[in-house]
DNA sequence: GTTATGACCCAAA
DNA sequence: GTTTGGGCCATAA
């Protein structure tokens, strides 16, 4: 899973991950298979967010909240939306 | 087989 | 950089 390759200290969007998986037009069914994932699943899926470097879910804030303390260990920083730098943080290969 | 839903993306304003 | 509208594909019932 290209989810489990995301380095540590960096995030990657759907589109890159889809498109990586082989599926560029196809971001959603990433998302679906991440929320299938299992909590403690060896996948950091919380590395994973949707092209405004916004964390996804829709609105959700269980596990949005999980995902943000986990970003921030990463020394990750996050603005007053709860959203990343992707010009600093995005997933560069 | 068709209908409905979904952790979304891209282009334009 | 953000918001709005349109669109693609896959899984589930």
């Amino acid at each position: 899973m290209i989810v489990r390759q995301i380095p540590r200290g960096s995030v990657a969007t759907y589109g890159q991950i889809a498109k990586l998986a082989g599926i560029p037009r196809n971001s959603r069914q990433v998302g679906s298979v991440l929320k299938n994932l299992p909590a403690g699943s060896s996948v950091p899926w919380f590395r994973v967010v949707n092209s405004r470097g916004e964390i996804s879910l829709r609105g959700d804030g269980s596990c949005q909240s999980v995902q943000r303390i986990k970003l921030e260990k990463e020394k990750i920083e996050f603005d007053g939306r709860g959203r990343v730098s992707l010009s600093r943080f995005a997933w560069k290969v």
